[in-house]
DNA sequence: AAATAGAAAGTCAAAGATAGTCAAAGTCAA
DNA sequence: TTGACTTTGACTATCTTTGACTTTCTATTT
């Protein structure tokens, strides 16, 4: 069994009551027996953000790796849209995305102005003059964000 | 837990009626157990401008440290916060706007994982590698979701 | 009033503790 | 044999802890 496959299963048992893990990545790899970076490439390659996990992390003394489960409730949902999302989204489609969670009342008011805010070409544009450069970096924010929400 | 943070919440904790603390740096060193120098520490990293705090000291005999929490409407809050965010920001700066903004009761939580989803290093990087092109993008972000706030 | 001693707080850089990045080398199935 | 996936490790970035040295007050002495 190769050993990303170890760890992977390894974090995954950790999820067992809680939702989400905290692990030290060197403590973690030299009680598996990998090299730290190889926790990073598990974490990139495993738990990702279309597969519904948050990662955060930080360095120095105390430092740690926090991943985060999309809770089973919402999970189907961000599913979908994840999906819908893909690679790259116009403005018209995360207009109908936010519309559809404001009638659901998965967010609220202000939260469709923040997302949409974000999101908006007006702001995109100001940095990125490549429509399609636009549409990629606004599928990358709406994703994380919908992730974040869940 | 690491000493930085038992000492932040420390603080933290003695803000419970009032809006402003004062302490003793050598004494409360010395009941929390650490170098005085770590107070600076905590201090400069956690009770910062951005978060809505203001510092006060004296030196000499009596001195003390003095951490005010300041109180401001959303209008002047926002307006505030846009002029020190500039071109470019970082996310440590983000973050700490994040929990003043938190703190003021101008958003919640949900707005606030909105928020640092969007303007995230992990969300960013994803498209733009150059950390300072990050920066600017991330300003761009955060001032138009500012002013939508407003 | 001026000088001096003592009491705080401030500064800064080095050392320590973690995590992240990246590209080269290895592996394995198609 | 090639290409995708995995493994490795050297180097980098970031955050925290520590302590020596400096600055600024207050109190006391001359």
């Amino acid at each position: 069994m190769k050993i990303s496959d170890v760890i992977e299963s390894f974090i995954g048992e950790m999820f067992s009551a809680d939702d989400s893990v905290e692990l030290k990545r060197n403590e973690l790899a030299s009680y598996i027996g990998c090299v730290p970076s190889q926790i990073n490439y598990v974490i990139q390659t495993r738990f990702t953000t279309e597969r519904g996990y948050i990662v955060e992390s930080r360095r120095g003394g105390g430092g740690y790796i926090k991943i985060t489960k999309v809770k089973m409730d919402t999970q189907n949902l961000v599913r979908h849209i994840l999906e819908r999302v893909g690679d790259r989204v116009d403005v018209g489609t995360c207009e109908a995305i936010v519309a559809n969670l404001l009638s659901n009342s998965i967010i609220d008011e202000k939260n469709a102005k923040i997302i949409l805010a974000s999101v908006s070409d007006n702001t995109l544009r100001a940095v990125i003059s490549n429509g399609d450069a636009r549409n990629i970096l606004r599928a990358v924010i709406i994703k994380n964000i919908l992730i974040n929400l869940a």
